[in-house]
DNA sequence: ATTAGCATTAACGTTAACGTAAAGGGGAAG
DNA sequence: CTTCCCCTTTACGTTAACGTTAATGCTAAT
């Protein structure tokens, strides 16, 4: 049932819109394990592709590669041993409590960028009134 | 009613606890403009704290200080005309959306965290119930 | 007067995350 | 066979955001 080989590197830039020595620098890096075909080229299977995606999500919402990649280690491993498995899961609250931190700090900008907002639309009503028809 | 000179970098740098280049940086680049006192020391005023508190959550967000000396310079120049005013609201709206935009890739971030995270915790159960007492 | 401590500017060093050649292999088309 | 295109690896270049000296100045304490 070998059915896709998995895409070659340069649709895998297209898919995702990023470039392919991107996606060699997060090989390089350890990020990407992708297989290699017998002439030596890359496939990435759906699994790489969905890594891909989570590294890039990390990427937009500003985590560095080091701090993607230990979440990707993290969930990665087949952690046996209950004190392994303990230990991940502390680790896993204790990501899901810095994302939780991070929303927190983007609401407060937000809130910053509504105040700002509407100091300037009060100063153009202003504006409006005083042509006031 | 000159009270408060402002605070000289060293206090403002353990304030926030960041370092003196840090700060001196910021100032280089245009995002902080603190005043020099006779002696040539910079002296940080509120307004200046305020300043550096937003671009540290900026930074803790992952923004790059381009972005926030857009941010900054867009709400902090006096704009006085319709057309003007019209403009920095606009943008103004374009980043909130974008924030907002970034909130909800972390609630998918924290999703996904929160999928791995039950994965292991049945892995776990499941041991506990095969040692099962 | 000298030491200590904190300030300044100027300038070179460093790390992360790629960009950008350079040199070459594999195979399908003309 | 040559051309074309996509793939490969190797390796040097680049930018952002500071870190790290270096050389010097002001001021208070000894």
């Amino acid at each position: 049932m070998a059915t896709t080989l998995g895409l070659p590197i340069s649709e895998v830039a297209q898919l995702f819109d990023v470039t392919t020595r991107t996606i060699r620098y997060y090989e390089e890096v350890g990020l990407l394990s992708p297989v290699y075909d017998e002439s030596g080229v890359r496939r990435f299977q759906k699994s790489d592709l969905a890594r891909l995606k989570l590294i890039l999500r990390g990427k937009r919402l500003g985590f560095r590669l080091a701090e993607i990649r230990e979440m990707i280690l993290l969930f990665n491993e087949d952690r046996t041993g209950r004190k392994q498995l303990e230990r991940t899961i502390t680790y896993g609250e204790q990501k899901i409590q810095e994302v939780d931190e991070r929303i927190e700090e983007l609401h407060a900008l937000r809130h910053d960028l509504m105040d700002y907002k509407e100091k300037f639309q009060q100063k153009y009503r202003a504006l409006q009134g005083e042509s006031g028809d």
